[in-house]
DNA sequence: ATTGACTGTTTCCTGAGGGAAACAATAAGA
DNA sequence: TCTTATTGTTTCCCTCAGGAAACAGTCAAT
């Protein structure tokens, strides 16, 4: 195979009208650029320069191969000025894995990121279910997980922790207190997935002893806002992230149920692949989750929930 | 200054779907593939190809890049198909110094060169001074000397060796004989050079004894033809090239002048800049002056030249 | 006429890239 | 389900291209 770097070596030196000329312009020494001209015309067979020292000539086939080797090297700035444009201003489709039950969350953070790059298409694929970035085209995956089991190629940037908490309203801990790790499994629960039928809680306590409950909810959804509603209506116990119980607890409208007791602790994260560079966009993307994410939880434990039986139902 | 033949190794991953499929078609380890893609990536600052192990997607940005890459790629066949074709068949012009003398003779030589390469066009300088060949653009030069004292990067091939003789016609020895070298610079001589004035002839022995004669010829030329001429007419003494005296002295119309000196021995040959290749062109004229010019002389020797004054000297 | 500046080429030593081999992961076949 | 084949990546040792320096030649300035 071939060595293409000796045209941008030859056409330096009949562009700069000289090896010496060639050289500083390339910041190359000369030998390399004399030893590899030499090299180009003993593979080509012809004399691409007459030459003795001080004196330089192209001759007429060495022109020729010159303007040929101006018009490849055009083509290849041209190349590299155009992944250059594609990768300065974040543009272009982008696919964004995520749990449904961030949705409502999200719905206010898209937006803001999408004002701000308005070449950017956004696609929103809702599953929670481990994907294969390749084979599904996802660009970015976000979930939240006690790890990441993926390919080892993916790369995988965290944004916070969190840990879910089991919490009823204050009425239906009076109606079934007092609840024990033994008697939650045969209370109403609520469990987040897509699926009805029977679910387990994961639970730890603070000195790390490990609990599993098996259980069958009353209420499965995707959407953690309809489980938390679910919840201070005094439908069931719920296993909820601490940013929604925080502010339930706050406002009375929900209470702590085995507060030792609590779900690991998991990361909220995006995966994505990248082991040499990525798509301006999707780092746009990435970036955005990491400023806004943190804040947007912390936003979700200040907001105060409506009461149980007083919300307004009317359409 | 980046390396070209990334472009080459990435196209060549694409076009055959794999490193492993590229390294075989190319020839080289796909450990340097691998590494030189990555490294295209990381100085582009972006990703060409998603992969893991047994998977492989050009991204969107990477199949522009490679379009690009196959249209640069292309360009450098054609370049170097131009280059081959430009050196399998001789052709184009050809600047060919050489002296006034060689005109008889080249006049029979260089049209049978040009029947045979019909696509060169041949140019002749006449000259027998020293030329610099790069800076007058001369291909070749056809020159007679002791030795070659040019720029140190010229080319030198040697078709035969030839010497110069004293001669005269028989008429012309009985009627100023006894011929020494002494009484030689007054006796009418015969010189070839290009204007009129005094002239000087180098000779040697065969113990190698050296003699300069400075002598004022009354006929200077610098077509041997026409000092032939008027050696057999009685003129003046020539001193002569071997081809041509031995034929006048076979034919009874010269006799040898002191025939123990000569000039020193010289060497026909054709000059050249070459350092690494030749156009085809100049290398066919040069094989093809090899082939012929020592025949040629040998043919000079053999013609039979015409008695003095019954020259049919009408038109 | 001499000297210094500058050119392109060549020499020689060193370190960066090449490349064989090993590694880790995945998919296909039994 | 297990094993083998095949992929792309990484490691590590060695060789050859890189590059500093020297060389040889030419031209301009003094």
């Amino acid at each position: 195979m071939q060595d293409l770097n000796d045209l941008a070596l030859f056409a330096a030196v009949v562009k700069n009208k000289g090896f010496t000329a060639a050289a500083t312009a390339l910041g190359v020494p000369k030998s390399k650029i004399s030893k590899r001209v030499a090299q180009l015309e003993d593979r080509l067979g012809v004399r691409l320069l007459e030459r003795s020292t001080r004196k330089l000539r192209v001759t007429d086939i060495g022109q020729t191969f010159y303007e040929r080797c101006e018009t490849i090297l055009a083509g290849v700035d041209e190349a590299e000025t155009i992944v250059a444009a594609a990768k300065s201003e974040p543009a272009g489709p982008i696919r964004l894995s995520m749990p449904p039950g961030f949705a409502p969350m999200m719905a206010h953070i898209l937006p803001t990121f999408l004002k701000r790059y308005p070449q950017v298409r956004l696609a929103v694929v809702m599953t929670n279910r481990p994907v294969d970035l390749i084979e599904e085209r996802i660009d970015v995956a976000l979930r939240v997980r006690e790890s990441y089991e993926g390919d080892q190629s993916v790369v995988v940037r965290k944004f916070t922790s969190t840990r879910q908490f089991l919490a009823a309203s204050p009425s239906f801990v009076a109606a079934h207190g007092p609840i024990t790790l033994e008697s939650l499994s045969k209370l109403p629960t609520l469990a987040i997935q897509e699926h009805t039928g029977r679910a387990v809680w994961s639970l730890v306590n603070t000195t790390g002893e490990v609990c599993d409950i098996a259980h069958n909810p009353i209420l499965s959804a995707v959407e953690f806002g309809m489980l938390e509603r679910a919840a201070i209506e005094g439908v069931g116990i719920g296993l909820l992230p601490d940013s929604i119980v925080e502010r339930g607890f706050r406002a009375g409208v929900l209470v702590a149920v085995l507060p030792e007791w609590s779900s690991p602790e998991q990361s909220m994260h995006a995966a994505f692949t990248s082991r040499h560079g990525m798509l301006p966009a999707v780092r746009a993307l990435i970036d955005h989750l990491a400023e806004v994410l943190p804040r947007t939880v912390q936003l979700c434990k200040e907001v105060i929930p409506q009461s149980p039986a007083t919300a307004d139902w009317t359409i």
